[in-house]
DNA sequence: TTTCTGTTATAGTTTTTATCTATATAGAAG
DNA sequence: CTTCTATATAGATAAAAACTATAACAGAAA
């Protein structure tokens, strides 16, 4: 069927010249090159070689096969050279799924570090809702995923990254609360703005709310955090917006006040994903780990990591 | 050592996304690609499959490798392709070298009835001295020669192919002869211009006038047909032109007298000739059979074709 | 010519490896 | 908990690639 041995030996003989010095340097014995060579010669249906005593030349039609065959052996060189880099786990592409509510505001932040520890680690990001994330990489459309807890799906590996606050924010000129905190019964009646429904933060917020006896406003609702916080800052309401956002965009203090809640269960916790039979597990632990020490080394007032929980 | 049969497994597997499903494909047995793959990955010293028991998808690595096992099956297809096109001998480039005072004159004729009888067969002419053509040949520069006789090496096939006679040409001013005939005997002593030495013309000339007593003009040589006929026709002398050259290019009778010479062996013979071992040698009888044929139905009042005498 | 030398081809054997059948194992589904 | 389905493993068989030994053959040397 015409192996890569076989062209391999067709093309030393053709610049050896020689079956006897092809052997020589390919550390096989001639009468094998000489087999094999016929076999190759009658696969093709061609005769490759015209053999006389002084030496063994191409034929017409081997002259012209001969670039042909060197493509070929390159081509397999090029894919085992490529082999080689990637045998090194860290240094293929990995697909990672992100929520839209977390992604553009964490990644920044730990991407850099990545990169650092893991320099020919490439990844290729996407944003989708939680539960897209989660079938993703079920399904093997992603090879990992941040995802908020709790999870849908009970077949994939689980490594608990951080925990992050919920804020509540509001127009300034609201004047909600003096020193910045409120109790946590003074949530009760409060008209709410939140995401539309497909966003994970829509369910959370609902939860904060009954737990609480806020009420959610559903006359209008943000499709983005930024929409969201706009919605605020017009005046529209007060909501809850995940620390890790606030403390990427609220560099303008000016036209929000950030309020503490004493005393309410009031955050979210996020997950690194995958599957649980995936090869590089081992990979993604390290970059969840990763993760946990970045934040709890660059973002200790604003998040807390969370280390003992495995998956 | 990563077979291409091993990368076929590969796509295939990579394809199907199943071991099962592949290993049906490929019509062999499921445990054979469970251990094939498994030689493959550890050779390639990557995991490229993640086995589930729904299905077997790609690891990050290698879905970034699969485009280079395409690659190089895809180079391997190609090669068979071309392979089987050069498997009719007929289709390949064969390197044919050719003098200088005979193939600018005979190939025009020739070439085409070649192109109709052996549609894809392809020629790389090369003009060289007959001597260089000659070991050109034997030493694998060419794959086939025209080349005048006798040969100097004893160890090529030679197909005698047709004779060409040597004309006299002189100015039509010298007005040598009235009837375009001259007796051998005239010839002595007259001054006949030749080409330089490289040529094989010199010493057929040469030798030519050795019988006939003529003089080898060597202060003046021409270094080609045309120079030589222009100094003809400039008055310096008289040539011995070859029968193909005149009739290619004598269009212009007005310019010269072609003269006959009575009774004298005023020819030289030409040959194709290729090395015994050469795996086509049945083409280039043929070849040579139809050169002589095409000779004797359009050139019969020019040369002589030869067919009986083989080499 | 004959002999010697170097090269390729062939024969026969051994080793390797690719493949098969049968079976174990382990998730997923019912 | 059982069944189903997919992959892995074990052991046996068949294919092929390798080796050694030797034949055949041409060219060079004696």
């Amino acid at each position: 069927m015409a192996t890569l041995k076989q062209i391999q030996y067709f093309q030393t003989v053709a610049e050896t010249q020689s079956i006897r010095r092809a052997a020589d340097r390919l550390a096989i014995a001639q009468p094998t090159l000489s087999t094999q060579l016929a076999a190759l010669e009658k696969s093709l249906g061609i005769t490759l070689f015209e053999r006389t005593r002084r030496l063994t030349q191409l034929t017409p039609a081997g002259r012209q096969l001969l670039p042909a065959v060197k493509q070929v052996i390159a081509q397999w060189h090029e894919m085992r050279e490529l082999a080689h880099t990637l045998s090194d786990t860290a240094a293929s592409t990995h697909r990672l799924g992100v929520p839209p509510t977390l992604g553009p505001y964490l990644l920044p932040n730990i991407v850099p570090s990545i990169h650092q520890q893991f320099d020919r680690l490439k990844l290729y990001v996407r944003e989708e809702p939680p539960s897209q994330l989660e079938t993703g990489v079920v399904e093997g459309r992603y090879d990992l995923a941040l995802v908020p807890l709790p999870l849908r799906s009970d077949n994939l590996t689980v490594d608990v990254l951080f925990r992050e606050p919920l804020m509540l924010v509001a127009a300034r000129e609201a004047n909600l609360a003096q020193n910045g905190v409120l109790r946590e019964q003074e949530l009760a009646g409060m008209s709410i703005l939140g995401l539309d429904e497909r966003h994970q933060l829509h369910r959370e917020v609902q939860q904060i709310c009954e737990r609480t006896g806020a009420v959610l406003n559903r006359d209008y609702e943000g499709t983005s955090l930024d929409t969201l916080r706009q919605m605020v800052v017009m005046g529209m309401g007060v909501a809850f917006l995940p620390a890790l956002y606030i403390r990427s965009e609220i560099h303008r203090p000016e036209e929000l006040d950030v309020i503490r809640i004493d005393g309410a269960r009031l955050y979210r916790e996020h997950a690194l994903v995958y599957r649980p039979g995936s090869p590089v597990r081992r990979l993604y632990q390290d970059l969840a780990n990763l993760v946990r020490e970045r934040m709890a080394n660059a973002f200790a007032d604003v998040v807390t990591p969370i280390f003992d929980r495995g998956g």
